[in-house]
DNA sequence: TATGAATGAGTCTTCATTCAT
DNA sequence: CATGAATGAAGACTCATTCAT
């Protein structure tokens, strides 16, 4: 954008001193996730990250060779960390709809936990980068646990389990929208409150 | 010396797609409906959008004093033909379960349905934009159709009828990021879906 | 410039109705004149000067080809006034000093006069026009009276008549910057002090 | 992807004219100045002024942030190397109309010198940018030393010393545009003959 | 490893100009 | 005569990227 918007002393700002190393990575991909989640790809720039990981824009390219590959390297750890924390939520639980709720919490919680990682969900089919055919089937990849957890699950015939896993996901994906930290609600209760809604499709429900 | 090169002198013939007059304006907001929803505001570019509606870029401006005009006029006519659709779909239904069943089906079905409008419903909060304001003012006042149709619900007393109504949301908005026409659902079948998805909160189901 | 000043409802906007007929070139003429010293050549817009003038900015071209094509006129008419002003002004004056004083009072008095002449006297020799020489050879016709005024005044040996016109017109067009309608001085006033300035303005000069 | 074409591999052969660091900075800066003067700020673009310091337009932007900041850098520095000669200039001097003329000759000098610095001394109430207060308060300032001098000088009682201040810089700031190098009158000379003329430059006065 | 400085294509926007109606 | 709508080049500014030091 061609927007003169305020007036900026230099262009490069110092940025204040952090430790290096090999964390500097983690620091760079962190921030970027950040931005990414709040801004888009397009709407965050290179020296954004920079200016929020420490470094100055140039040294970006030590670390990855292009925007591009950061985004993809975002994206990977993201969904590995989402994995990882789903697949262990899950893991002692057995009645289908609670393995389902837990798997709605924790990724949730994890969207929203102002975590390091904090996944660009929207499917990025959209950009047009060219390795984006790796981004779409990591993310598919990790919504299969989903289908698979809905596949365990008793619905009514009229329920399209395809329509059902996206929808549902969709409603997780969109709390990076409207959730705010501090409010009534905590990031679990969000991920509850999604399940409790969800859970309606079921072909019948236990009375109380 | 600015000479108009793709204007052809001939006689009678009119051009053909490209009508001219209040169209104009249409088609352009039509463009940047679809583009702004597939790409994001900054992932699109005025050009694309004036090539989109078939003018050159500096037309744009004689119709919209900026982009982000563009974006306000966009999101404006959006939402009020989605309060048209939705207002009349449930006219005439009076259960509050079907009347809502019917808002969502007419909310997916405009943004689905390839028509003219295509809302923006991501937040625009994000957006360092300088109206957004405004803009969340009509989406928030839109929104509140919902709200309404959810007060009228028996719901579950764990159930919190603001996250409800922002998760049902999400899953409906979500739609426009894995909906594709020619599928195996139609645009209404994606509505239906959400719906029986998004019933299972009722405090008591009906045996079936 | 590519600054987003503010938010425009139209493009063209709809001017107030005035008086058409040939009145309308002078009016055109009128409204460049001032826009043109007001603000120069490049800072003043085709689109402003239709505005100022009740038109919009497409009919600005049936009556001058071109912006420069204006510009010339502006400046002839507004020569050609100045001119008449000051050959009138010094018509009945005999004495040199008077002669010049009375000179430079009608120059800066149409000037400054709000009238609607109001010469852009800073030498377009600057400006990559094409027809630039045109502006010059009035320019320097118009000075000439002033030269020859000059001719006739005794002045000590070593001043040099030539850069004592310059000055002298350089005082009096460099008024445009600074003097404000309604301050302490008239426009008469302005051209009277420049007359005493340049007349020398001691109070008392040691005899040689 | 951006790829730098117009640098050269070259081993040991240093880029020439073009030197890099704090030069840059020196190098834009009397650019901009010259090109501010001669064409007007709007009548220079920032391609030009990149191109008159051997780099290319976004470069500049490496420097400053904008074009309007870059006038008030240049604004700045002139005046203050003006203010810098001028009191120089003065400092030996006692006499009030010799004190004055000094100062007129120092100011010329710079100001016609070629130097990096050659100021706008148009006063910048014209533009429409943001910070001309700024710009404003700094040239007030610059001149309240001519003001000092001229409190000092014996001046007739019908002399306004505020109008005699104000068409003494004109005449003055009116020389960058007719004065050539090269002709017949130096730069010193140009400012003698303006310390002449409003000094007074008749031959002889009629006694009072 | 990190940085300062540069690059150049691309962005939004303006504007002189054209012309069918 | 005037307008509404369009044009396309040019303007200021941004940004991913490069690379010598």
């Amino acid at each position: 954008m061609a927007k003169p918007k305020g007036r900026k002393k230099g262009s490069d700002e110092k940025p204040k001193l952090l430790r290096r190393g090999p964390d500097r990575r983690r620091q760079i991909v962190a921030a970027a996730s950040q931005l990414f989640a709040r801004k888009g790809f397009e709407g965050t720039s290179i020296r954004e990250i920079a200016a929020a990981s420490g470094v100055l824009s140039g040294s970006l390219y030590y670390h990855f060779p292009s925007k591009e590959d950061l985004l993809f390297t975002v994206h990977q750890e993201s969904l590995t960390a989402m994995r990882r924390e789903v697949e262990a939520a899950i893991a002692d639980v057995t009645e289908p709809w609670a393995r389902l709720e837990e798997a709605i919490v924790a990724h949730c919680r994890i969207l929203l936990g102002g975590s390091v990682t904090r996944a660009i969900l929207t499917p990025p089919r959209y950009y047009n980068l060219q390795g984006v055919r790796k981004l779409v089937r990591q993310r598919d990849e990790y919504e299969r646990i989903f289908a698979r957890l809905i596949d365990d699950l008793p619905l009514k015939a009229d329920c399209d389990r395809h329509a059902f896993r996206l929808s549902m996901l969709g409603a997780m994906n969109w709390t990076v929208f409207w959730f705010s930290a501090g409010g009534r609600l905590s990031v679990d209760d969000v991920g509850r409150q999604i399940a409790l809604m969800v859970r309606g499709a079921a072909l019948e429900r236990p009375r109380k």
